[in-house]
DNA sequence: TAAGTATATGCAAAGAAAGATATATATTTT
DNA sequence: AAAATATATATCTTTCTTTGCATATACTTA
């Protein structure tokens, strides 16, 4: 293996080298999310979680879909989906409270 | 899962996101390797792979056992391994000539 | 069209990591 | 015991990353 795939393979842990990034990626495994949602679940400023989220589309590893007033975001890098759930032991998805106040997290179901 | 779930495995590939540490570990995935070695494959300072192998070592990715005058290091920490194998895509043990001068790298076959 | 809501961007301060260099330690050889 | 070899550590400077904050844009509703 040449130096430039080592660079480049550093670069994707890099990006995932981050907490809040790691929680985002780890919400989308199991359904897209709005930026609010993740706001919600973060417990952190709209601004920050749009750095991040940033962060991983400039990656490729989320895109992003305009609904309305709301941006969806999901997991579009099947190899990270995989390595996420090698290394995150998350016992499937959990039943967490969140306070979003997106139409899919307030629809009448 | 929980912020310090998230905070600890963002370390993990902290660590990961390091092109010289990433070529030192793919090299131990295939063997144990002393310093040397490591030196010559990876064209860097003594002092430097040095530094690099105690990243890995504080973080409990390599263990290191003393043989005379040379210490060898050995991948221990099978998740990792097996991650590496997922991201790497290194083709096999590749057969790359490297001026190291190790006993192991000179024990005449 | 004005006000409200959702999201994105730009920038600066603070903190962390990278890499270079000097030097220390331990082992072997002479 | 001195010289040579292999490895480790300490420290410094530079560069990168993180995070907070101000502000910009875009859509929706009144």
């Amino acid at each position: 293996m040449n130096k430039k795939a080592y660079q480049s393979q550093a670069e994707l842990f890099q990006v995932l080298s981050h907490p809040v990034r790691l929680q985002i990626l780890d919400a989308l495994r199991s359904q897209d999310c709005c930026v609010c949602h993740l706001q919600a679940l973060t417990k952190r400023p709209q601004a920050y979680v749009s750095q991040q989220l940033r962060v991983l589309r400039d990656f490729g590893l989320v895109s992003d879909e305009k609904d309305g007033q709301n941006v969806y975001y999901r997991l579009c890098n099947d190899m990270v989906g995989e390595l996420l759930g090698m290394v995150l032991t998350s016992n499937g998805p959990k039943a967490v409270m969140i306070d979003c106040t997106c139409p899919r997290c307030n629809e009448v179901g």
